[in-house]
RNA sequence: GCCGUCUUAGCUUAGCUGGUGGAGCUUCGGACUGUUAAUCCGAUGGUCGUCGGUUCAAAUCCGACAGACGGCGCCA
């Protein structure tokens, strides 16, 4: 989050400006009727409106009179709470006091921010003298006060304080390390503090609204979610580094992508998805990518790749639609207009949409791309991957992603259908507007095994030709390992079909019950780092994996 | 892996053609019963990333190394 410029008043942690998801009355899952004839846990007619009737009242247990029903921010701030007695705990995010006689505590608690003033002759001399000393980013375990309307106030309403209490369990607070103007490098070093911030709490209550929206949408297609193991033997697809360690004895992977196992679960489960975390260990530096992200997969029987297409446009349609709707005051702190959400997955004239019941992303095929390309001035021939520029060329000032289709079967990996008649592969790329880069790649998957046991020895042996020194290094590596393996028997032929063997299990998907089928890999930060605006993926997640960084 | 930028007090930084390093915030002391990132007065705080070189003299010029950040490639 380049924060840079911003006051700190936005900076460090604070008020969640309008968010109603905060329990109204402290913890209504825990609610219990304090009227009904059945005082059961969980009472179905519990309401929190029972227990909100006495703010003081202690959870209806005869031993937890230490637990004083809270209220919240949220609540005193809309006004409901006026003229009544609150008790509120949480952190101080603002601090001004004044002769020793008078403190001003903005109190947080995770569903906003309000002023609380503790005044000598109002509160008591004890609490008095702990608001005064209170530290930034100190804990209040207890604050009791009235609610008054007041326009002096941040919001205006304030807590007039009787009692006031820090709860430090380790002696007095210290200084806290984040306060107005940081850099990157302190920020991310101090990121277990800096997660206090408003934005990063946005973002964070965004993705949760997301991952709620991913789970809604596939209970509603009759998608079934599964699990497939990070953990994994094959070095899979090739073209990623992957994090190896040792489990007990033998070499293995942290998954890069849990495709090949979801494939594996369509025979039972003809529509599955998982959300899981994927790992490349790629140096990549830049604001889009991680060594560490939470990928979204899903693998379909008896779909074909435009099918997929409108799988994949309708779910990330129904992503921004509904972020949009329910995020509206998390984006406008975020500086993002929720507008430009709710157009995500409208027809937009001139973007090269049809307009076929008026929501889909434009498609185009790869020889288009390469035709518009050197119409905009850029020197591509068929069969070369497109980069950043051209990605950003094709993407500039669109409101939808657009679906790069159907790219040449010797850039793309092994398992993809190939087209029939041509030299390409059934896929497509969804490229997110704006040089967002890549949210999805997915493909229609080969059901042809000597194709792909073709293509998987191709690939890996053009790495002994590749011009990058580390692709020349890893084949003979590889090469010599299975050499060595094999002994006396190792000829060519052998070596290669050693090579093949981790991926039998695969290929017996297709000897046994195949079926086409398609699926794809959405980043999830990605996604998150489009619909939020953010200039950096790494604020995507509370503590970040990038090359450089592991720590804290 | 390649290319670029940066590294000065706890944090953010100024420091031109080399001549004994300035500021804001924090911290500490003082004043203050209506502040809004409180304000006002005073004080503390710096082997200028590390090592080496040029020079009478280096934060400044040169080199190497380290770390961070960013761009490319790779991809989600």
């Amino acid at each position: 989050m380049s924060a840079r410029g911003l006051g700190a008043d936005c900076r460090i942690a604070g008020a969640l400006a309008g968010s109603t998801d905060f329990p109204a009355n402290g913890c209504p899952r825990l609610g219990l009727s304090t009227r009904g004839r059945r005082k059961t846990w969980n009472h179905p007619g519990a309401s929190s409106s029972s227990v909100a009737a006495s703010p003081r009242h202690p959870f209806n247990h005869p031993r937890s009179r230490t637990l004083v029903q809270f209220d919240s921010v949220a609540d005193i701030l809309a006004g409901k709470k006026t003229g009544q007695t609150v008790h509120l705990r949480g952190w101080v995010h603002r601090h001004r006091a004044s002769g020793g006689k008078l403190a001003f505590v903005v109190l947080r608690d995770g569903s906003g921010t309000v002023q609380c003033t503790v005044k000598g002759g109002v509160a008591d001399p004890d609490s008095l003298a702990m608001a005064v000393r209170a530290k930034l980013e100190a804990s209040v375990s207890s604050l009791e006060g009235t609610v008054a309307a007041d326009e002096r106030a941040p919001g205006g309403f304030e807590v007039k304080v009787a009692r006031f209490t820090l709860h430090e369990p380790n002696g007095p607070t210290g200084d806290f390390p984040l306060r107005g103007e940081q850099g990157t490098e302190f920020e991310l070093d101090m990121r277990h503090l800096w997660l206090r911030s408003t934005e990063l709490s946005a973002i964070l209550r965004i993705k949760h609204r997301l991952y709620k929206a991913v789970h809604d949408f596939y209970d509603r297609e009759g998608f079934t979610q599964v699990d497939p193991s990070v953990i994994t033997t094959n070095a899979c697809e090739g073209g990623s580094t992957l994090f190896t360690f040792d489990y007990f004895g033998q070499t293995a992977y942290l998954s890069q992508s849990a495709q090949m196992y979801l494939e594996g679960c369509i025979f039972g489960l003809p529509k599955v998805y998982s959300i899981t975390p994927s790992f490349r260990a790629e140096k990549s530096r830049t604001t889009k990518h991680l060594t560490e992200f939470h990928h979204l997969e899903a693998e379909y029987a008896w779909w074909n790749a435009e099918d997929s297409r409108v799988h994949q446009e309708k779910l990330v349609t129904y992503m921004a639609q509904t972020i949009a709707r329910e995020c509206a005051a998390d984006l406008i702190l975020l500086k993002q207009d929720p507008a430009r959400l709710a157009k995500i997955g409208t027809f937009q004239p001139g973007e090269g949409g049809e307009d076929i019941d008026g929501k889909r992303f434009p498609r185009i095929d790869y020889s288009q791309a390469v035709d518009r390309l050197k119409q905009l001035g850029f020197h591509v021939n068929y069969g070369d991957d497109f980069g950043v520029p051209h990605e950003k060329a094709l993407t500039e000032g669109k409101v939808n992603p657009l679906f790069i289709c159907d790219w040449p079967a010797n850039i793309k990996a092994f398992y993809m259908a190939e087209k029939p008649g041509t030299d390409r592969v059934l896929c497509s790329d969804m490229m997110g507007p704006d040089g967002f880069g890549e949210l999805i790649g997915g493909s229609q998957r080969s059901e042809d095994v000597v194709s792909m046991e073709r293509r998987l020895l191709a690939q890996w042996k053009a790495m002994a030709q590749s011009k990058d020194f580390d692709d020349r290094r890893q084949f003979k590596h590889e090469w010599e390992a299975i050499a060595a393996r094999l002994g006396e028997n190792a000829t060519d032929e052998a070596i290669e079909q050693a090579y093949l063997k981790p991926y039998q299990w695969y290929f017996d998907l297709r000897r046994y019950g195949s079926v086409p089928h398609s699926g794809f890999g959405l980043g999830i930060e990605r996604v998150l780092r489009w619909f939020t605006g953010q200039e950096h993926i790494r604020d995507m997640l509370p503590y970040p994996r990038t090359p450089a960084r592991a720590y804290p």
